[in-house]
Formats: structure tokens, C-alpha cells, sequence
DNA sequence: GTGAAAGCGCTAACAG
DNA sequence: CTGTTAGCGCTTTCAC
């Protein structure tokens, strides 16, 4: 059936051997072998087996990505880079959805064993350092945030500057009642840009008051929208809001909407991660650009260098690039 | 190191059968063996290498996906619910990324051995018939709509009778000047469309007019809004539009916008896809709802199928229900 | 019930 | 430069 390196060998009249450093492209080979050996890889239509040479070579060619769910559209965007990027190294990405919750994110962790794939990245949202495995299995590398304090490799950007800067920006329009949504205490990620949020308005001069930050135990679209209709029910309710991600924002935006209001005279709105949606809603959405290419590539090559050597490295910790996407939700 | 059957085998005193017996649940094992192998088992954390297990067993494990890319949220939502499908069925799930482009997909179909996954659901954006393997290669499944007769299994929503479908209803609300947004010669998936809005035009009396079509290279939201553009400017304008998916509809919200116009009062718009967006779009987005859960499971089961046994089966043509969901871009 | 041994398809010494 | 050979870690006859 399956054609195998032996056969092609067979039929060229050469030994496997041969026909194995043909097949890898080794450069000392007589022309006149190599040329029956091709002759006879076409004939045969030769296919290597991928399975039994890594087992040989102790390496899968598969790198796993766990993230919470691909719908999301910056997960799924953040999961396209990483694919292509990891193509360009010569991996095939495996992905692994958690839904968020810490119970699957250990579960996953877990069943990632040494032969599954060659590494990991992985982009917990829930995780406790307890969870991690034990130092010397497979190289992980963590996306996002770093919510737990463990010596493992990770790249993310300036969350809490990034954060800051937002702020910054609604408080140089004038606003001086920037609510915030997405509080949620259970997740590293809320809590940085909760700082970022507060030293913002210190920076402005502007204090902080609980009622302006709005709780969100999932960051969609709906739960945006609720969150904002209780803001603007306020007795005084916020001129401005940063949403601790574009799908609040959009849900926030609707809402406003919803009441007559408009954006950005009566509220003006800046969301979090610039998902390809934010650059078309109405209005458009001013929000932090994280540079997800550059996110995709720094795991993908630091997942390369712990693969091939570098086991011994401390653990990195990488920031990439952000930027202000100004859009209509904030321009007069 | 990594601990192998064969030191398990030595730590319990008994051979590597035995071991491998206990580890694949194998029923007629000396208690008092099977008690010490699982205590050198959990002893020494074994971890079955699954490359190795899979050589043997002449299966890998993994599933294929193949998508144009998963930053469209039409296929990032597919992709996730087909990895959770999969994974109900013990395969973990590989995604392959082509742009939509023919040269990319051949390349991905090729390099789909028969060693690297068991199977493949593919989403052929530009593929043609002469592209596809000779069967006798992995199962294959093809996802979205069946652009070229080749004798393989395929799971999709009737296109044409959705499309028709959607132009039904637009005709409903009276309006008679119905464009739409989406041609595109070299996409199966636009040609049936395009079918459906011809059919959906005549079921309702209306004739068809070919300034009314706007082609769309690409189905993204910045296509919409120039293929909005102009229609709108148009001597005699489109009152209701149908897009070919939610992006170009978005798109064309934004066009229609900016112009001063509204939607649906000036014009009505439908999508297609019911992207998690399209609901939080202002306006939301009436759109064709393909039941996409259905589709992955279809599609995962039909794989499995051809994996465990059924090889001689004809090829099958699975349609999975949609529905139309109604939304304030249509509604008065 | 369990051990010994063969071998899945491939690569990497090691001769020659 | 190329053939022979020994495994990678596992499952699976086939004896015992």
C-alpha cells in the first residue's frame, strides 16, 4: 500500500540509505543515483512518514496553542499569526480550547506530554502557579498576561501603561467622568489594566470612585452593553468609559445608542485590543492596538530557541508594541 | 528522562507486554501484577509517547482543518466549534491556514499524508477538481460548498435556498430594487449565491439587473462598504441589499452611513454567515443563520465514519439547516 | 496470563 | 559516496 523509503530503494536499485539522503536534501550523493533515486520517488510517488521519522529524530513537529475560545475574534486573529508564523519555522499548530476555565486550562496543560508536541503556548486566563507542571517537560511559552508569578518564559505587552494611556487619552479630550468596564478579579489581565486605569486618572488629576467601574465576569459583547446601561443609569453618570476590551466596547456602544445618547459627544469610548470589527462599527472605535504580529513571532521564537537548545536560559520576559488606535468613539 | 514502557516493565519486575496490557486497559491481568505495575507506574509518571503508539497502530491521532483564515470570524467560530467536536472523539485538531488561494490549498491537500493525520475537513475556497488527491488517500471531507464535482463527502447548508431565502424576505417588506454584494466568478460559494438571488428576485416578480450585482474580490468589510459605495451611486439607487456574507454587509452599514442615509428605512441590508458580531451591529444585521454546530458535527462524524471501517461508501452530500434571523436592518 | 521477539518507517552511526 | 545495521517506543503475534 503505503509507499515506503525501502521500496523506493528496491525499485532504484540503491540502498535506503541513499534514498534517505535524497529524500533530506544531504548533498553528496553520485548525480547518476540521485537521479534514479528521483526517478524512482516520482514513479513511486513517495511520501515520507512524518510519525516515523520524529519518533526517530525525538521531535513532533507540533507545537500546541491553548487559548480560551477561537471565536473570540482576537483569539482567533492572535491564533492565524501564530500559525503562520510557526509554518515559517516548519511547525503545525495544534489548538486547544479551555473555554477560560482553570479547569481546563490544567487539564490541557497536563495532557500536552512530551511526545504530543515539541512546545507550547499557551494563553491562560485562570491559571494558578500551583497548575504548572514541573520544570523540564515540554517548553512553554505564556501569552498575555502574566497573572501568576512562575519562572516561565512569556510575552505580552505593557498592559498597565497600555491601560494608562487610554485613560490618558479620554482625560485629554476634557472628560473628567471616565467610568471603566470589566472589572473581574479572578483574572490577571483585568487587574493590570485596573491599575492602568487608576494611575491614568491620577495622572490627570482625576479621582477614583468605585461606581465607575463596572464589573464583567465575561468580557462579550452582551455583558458590555448591560454594564454601560448601569453606568449611564447612574445619578451621575460617566462622560467617557474605557472598556477593558473591544467586545465591551462594542456591547457599551450599543447601549448608548440604545438611550439616544451618541458617541463621542455624550460618551466618548475607547476599547482594548483592536479586533478588525472596531475599525467598521459605528462609530468607529478608538482602542489599544496591540501588535499581534509581533506577539505571534516573539512566542514562536522563543519556543524555537528553548526547542533547539537554549534549555538553561532564564526565564524571558518579552514586551512588544502597542498603539493608540484613535477612531470616531473619541473624535469630536 | 522520559520513562519508557521498558523501565516501568523493569520497576514492577514484570515484561513490557504486561505493562502495555495494564496501560490499554486490557481485562486478564494477575491482579497482583497489575497492583505493581500501577504503582511503577505512578511511581514514575509514565506518559505513553504517542508518536511511537500511533507508528505502530498505523493511525496518528489528528485531525486536519483547513481554512482560508481564521481571522474571518466565520471561521473562527467554525474552526472552534469543529476542534470541540473532534475532541469529543478523541482527535485533537491541526489547522491549516491557505489565504483562499489555489496554489496554498493544493499545496495544504498535498501535504496531508496519509502519516499525518487520520483525516481532514477542508474549506476549499478556489480549488478546482483536478487538484484533489486520487481517493485512496486519507479521508477527506469537504466543508462549505461544493465548487467542483469530485466524488467526495461534503457537508453545507443549501446556498441556493438560503439565498433565495434571504432576497425573499427583502421582497417582503416591498422593496423592489434589490442589489447584491458578492460576485466573484472564481468562488463556488458566490455562484450559488448568485443563484439564489436570481431565483429570489423572480419568485417575487422582480427582474434582474446586472448593474445591481457588485462583484467582491475579497468578502471583507472595506469591500462592502466601496461595493456600497457605488450602488448608492447609482442614477436609480438599490433600496435593499443582500450581501454574500456579514463582512460585506458591515461594510456596506458603514457606506451607508457615512452618506447620511439609514438603514432600513433608505435601504435594507441582509448578510449571510450570522457572525457573533452581526447582532451587535448598529443596526443589527438581519443575516442567513447557518446552524454552524451542526455543520461541525456533521462534518467530524462523517470523517470518523470513513476512518472506522466505511471506506466503500459512496460519496455523501450532508445539508445542514440554517435559518433566517431577523434583525432591525430589515425591520421597520 | 505473561514473556520474547518482531517490526511499524525512518535516521544515524559506522564501516567500507 | 553508499550499504548495513541498530534502534526510536510501542503493540502484537506466538509460544509457553
Amino acid at each position: 500500500m503505503t509507499v515506503t523509503l525501502k521500496d523506493v530503494a528496491t525499485l532504484a536499485g540503491v540502498s535506503v540509505k541513499t534514498v534517505s539522503n535524497v529524500v533530506n536534501g544531504y548533498a553528496f550523493v553520485k548525480p547518476e543515483n540521485r537521479r534514479r533515486v528521483e526517478e524512482a520517488l516520482a514513479a513511486t510517488g513517495y511520501r515520507p512518514n512524518v510519525g516515523a521519522r520524529n519518533l526517530r529524530r525525538g521531535r513532533t513537529g507540533f507545537l500546541a496553542l491553548m487559548v480560551p475560545e477561537l471565536s473570540i475574534p482576537y483569539f482567533g486573529e492572535l491564533a492565524g499569526l501564530v500559525i503562520t508564523a510557526a509554518q515559517k519555522r516548519g511547525w503545525s499548530v495544534l489548538i486547544e480550547q479551555t473555554q477560560g476555565t482553570r479547569s481546563r486550562e490544567r487539564e490541557t496543560l497536563f495532557s500536552l506530554g512530551p511526545h504530543l508536541v515539541d512546545g507550547a503556548l499557551v494563553h491562560p486566563e485562570a491559571l494558578e502557579a500551583a497548575d504548572f507542571p514541573s520544570p523540564g517537560e515540554i517548553p512553554l511559552v505564556m501569552l498575555g498576561e502574566h497573572a501568576v508569578d512562575v519562572p516561565i518564559d512569556h510575552v505580552a505587552i505593557d498592559n498597565v501603561l497600555a491601560a494608562q494611556t487610554a485613560v490618558s487619552h479620554l482625560a485629554s479630550l476634557g472628560r473628567t467622568r471616565i467610568a471603566a468596564i470589566g472589572r473581574n478579579p479572578a483574572r490577571g489581565t483585568s487587574s493590570q489594566r485596573l491599575a492602568g486605569y487608576r494611575s491614568g486618572l491620577s495622572a490627570a488629576g482625576l479621582s477614583y470612585s468605585d461606581e465607575l467601574v463596572a464589573p464583567a465576569e465575561k468580557w462579550h459583547r452582551s455583558v458590555g452593553a448591560a454594564a454601560m446601561r448601569s453606568l449611564l443609569a447612574l445619578p451621575s453618570p460617566p462622560d467617557a468609559v474605557f472598556c477593558f476590551n473591544d467586545l465591551l466596547a462594542i456591547g457599551a456602544l450599543r447601549a448608548v445608542a440604545e438611550l439616544g445618547l451618541r458617541v463621542p459627544e455624550d460618551v466618548a469610548i475607547v476599547g482594548f485590543d483592536n479586533n478588525e470589527e472596531s475599525a467598521f462599527s459605528l462609530p468607529s472605535l478608538t482602542t489599544i492596538a496591540p501588535d499581534k504580529m509581533a506577539l505571534a513571532e516573539a512566542a514562536i521564537d522563543l519556543v524555537h530557541r528553548r526547542i533547539t537548545g537554549e534549555k538553561t536560559l532564564p526565564a524571558q520576559d518579552i514586551q512588544t508594541p502597542f498603539a493608540l488606535e484613535i477612531r470616531e468613539s473619541t473624535r469630536g
